[in-house]
RNA sequence: GGCGGCGUAGCCAAGAGGCAAGGCAGGGGUCUGCAAAACCCCCAUUCCCCGGUUCGAAUCCGGGCGCCGCCUCCA
């Protein structure tokens, strides 16, 4: 297969990846501001470079991946003085959801996440060095960069000093020579944190971490820097310009990715803008599947729009994904052991050319909705296989080494995009809903219902269905459809096979939540 | 105003010179006690508009129109 060629916002082209050190992907990634809880937003920049490092692993590169934690910031400064807390009590709840939220939407642990608060004096010897090269001056206890010394300044962004200088504003007690100059480090202000520095008390400024923290962990010209399109001025601008006039070297790193934004009613998803979907009131609504697959639908320099509507179509999209999944699981369940047959081969095939397709489609750019077109592509191959063992056109044994072939691959390929495809993580309330029907069916439907219910879910349906199973068995549809109605509105679906009765969790349908989704 | 991007069926969305992937929704059929799922068939002569280049354009060029992001903290 080809090499994967990127979007590289330094050259505004798609370029062939060709890493530092062959084989191995050094990658750094902009994470968030810990002073409040995570959005949708905040999990599209981590699901897309999820989605990269599970590409490049897959692809058999070594991926050293670090994404950062600013914990140093105003904001949680505002926030820790309006609870009347320090600030790492701030930070710590915040990064603890941030990590609660990433593991619930299966996103692989970065290998290092360092936090700005335990690398200050990574940070002042930067600023020192800057200092000494004359790439930085010291005003009034702040220290500044001066831009106008490097003439590159803007490379990234494409932004010219001459129009800068129009439109930067400088804000009351600041110092610069330039409009454009950024804070390295800023003096310390009363009851604020701070660290000792050849400069007085003080902390840093914002975008000298980025710039501290990668050359630490990953060393100059390191492959791939990412983040969301909207730190690409000032902040990513800013890195460049620090760490290159540190190192006298260049390109800081290699290739720099940025993500679209997820946007609400036409407008870029923000806590300013008050039109955020929480991250974990999503969660409660949508199984982590639903979400990633929402997400990876559109390519990832691409703003996505955000709705129910498109939540509960991408419901129904995993639903197919993890249908196929299923259908197969039983015809491999049916065949003790294959034996194989042309059909079989067919549909091995059909799998070699999905995984073709989907490296091709990934290859250029990441793009996921081509991969997940291929992966359609095997699905409807793979249903049509078990379709005819279902109806009895095929024998399951000459089917199954192809099945198998095909739901390996199928569950191998959504894996990359971060799909599980697995049974539903079941909701607290979908089991508690159904407790309290097993429950009440007992009483309204005695003579069917006699022994007890289990405790987990699966007991207290597989209970119910037994009861269904006794009035179908006496042609009492009514009844029957009324417990199969009932079951959907506890988000049980069921379906009667000839081979019996199969169910699942809905991924959507039969879950409307209480809570209201945008709060704008 | 400067920089960048987007506009493809009812909705979502790939495709970037060779004749429109995929998902959702919809219509018809098979299966089913009924449903659901699955399967089969149908669903854009056309890609915001107008010119141009070309044997050939959704794809390239020119000009419009509409929308979005960044230029201030932001994933």
């Amino acid at each position: 297969m080809g090499p994967l060629r990127l979007h590289n916002t330094l050259t505004k082209k798609i370029e062939e990846f060709v890493p530092r050190d062959s084989g191995k992907a050094a990658l750094y990634v902009c994470g968030p501001t810990v002073y409040d809880s995570s959005h949708l937003g905040h999990m599209r920049a981590a699901i897309a470079f999820d989605v990269l490092r599970r590409y490049l692993e897959w692809k058999g590169f070594q991926v050293m991946h670090v994404q950062n934690l600013t914990d140093v910031d105003d904001r949680i400064i505002q926030r820790a003085q309006n609870e009347g807390v320090p600030t790492d009590v701030v930070t710590e709840r915040y990064i603890g959801e941030y990590r609660q939220a990433l593991q619930a939407l299966n996103i692989l642990q970065p290998h290092i996440e360092p936090r700005a608060s335990r690398h200050i004096p990574e940070m002042v010897e930067m600023i020192k060095a800057l200092i000494e090269r004359g790439y930085a001056y010291y005003a009034e206890g702040d220290v500044y960069f001066d831009v106008t010394k490097l003439s590159a300044y803007g490379k990234l962004s494409g932004r010219v000093l001459e129009e800068l200088k129009a439109g930067a504003r400088v804000e009351p007690g600041e110092f610069k020579r330039h409009p454009a100059d950024f804070a390295l480090w800023k003096r310390a202000k009363p009851g604020e944190p701070n660290w000792e520095s050849p400069w007085g008390r003080g902390r840093p400024g914002w975008h000298i971490e980025c710039s501290a923290m990668s050359l630490k962990y990953l060393g100059m010209g390191f492959d791939i820097h990412g983040g969301g399109d909207d730190l690409i001025f000032p902040h990513h601008e800013n890195e460049i310009a620090q760490s290159e006039a540190y190192t006298g070297r260049e390109p800081f790193a290699r290739y720099w990715i940025h993500n679209a934004m997820v946007m609400v009613r036409g407008e870029k998803m923000s806590k300013s803008l008050h039109n955020y979907f929480a991250v974990m009131d999503a969660m409660r609504r949508y199984p982590a599947d639903v979400i990633r697959y929402t997400l990876a639908s559109v390519h990832y320099r691409k703003p996505i729009e955000v709705d129910e509507e498109r939540f509960v179509d991408a419901a129904r999209a995993v639903d197919r994904l993890r249908g196929a999944v299923a259908s197969a699981d039983a015809v491999i369940a049916r065949a003790k052991s294959g034996i194989g047959g042309p059909a079989s081969q067919h549909l091995a095939g059909a799998a070699q050319r999905a995984r073709e397709t989907f490296e091709a489609a990934m290859d250029d750019d990441l793009n996921t909705a081509g991969a997940l077109a291929a992966i359609f592509n095997l699905v409807a191959e793979t249903n049509r296989a078990t379709d005819e063992v279902a109806k009895g056109q095929s024998d399951a044994a000459q089917l199954q080494p192809g099945v198998a072939t095909a739901r390996a691959t199928l569950k191998e390929l959504a894996g990359v995009i971060g799909l599980v495809l697995g049974e539903a993580p079941v909701d607290a309330r979908v089991a508690e809903r159904v407790r309290d029907l097993a429950a009440a069916l007992r009483r309204e439907a005695g003579p069917l219902f006699t022994d007890h219910p289990g405790q987990n879910l699966d007991e207290l349906v597989s209970y119910i269905l037994a009861g269904r199973e006794r009035a179908r068995a006496k042609k009492d549809f009514s009844t029957a459809d009324r417990i199969r109605g009932r079951l959907a509105e506890a988000g049980i679906v069921v379906e009667d096979l000839p081979t019996g009765p199969r169910w699942r969790v809905a991924a959507a349908d039969g879950l409307r939540p209480p809570t209201g989704g945008a709060d704008a």
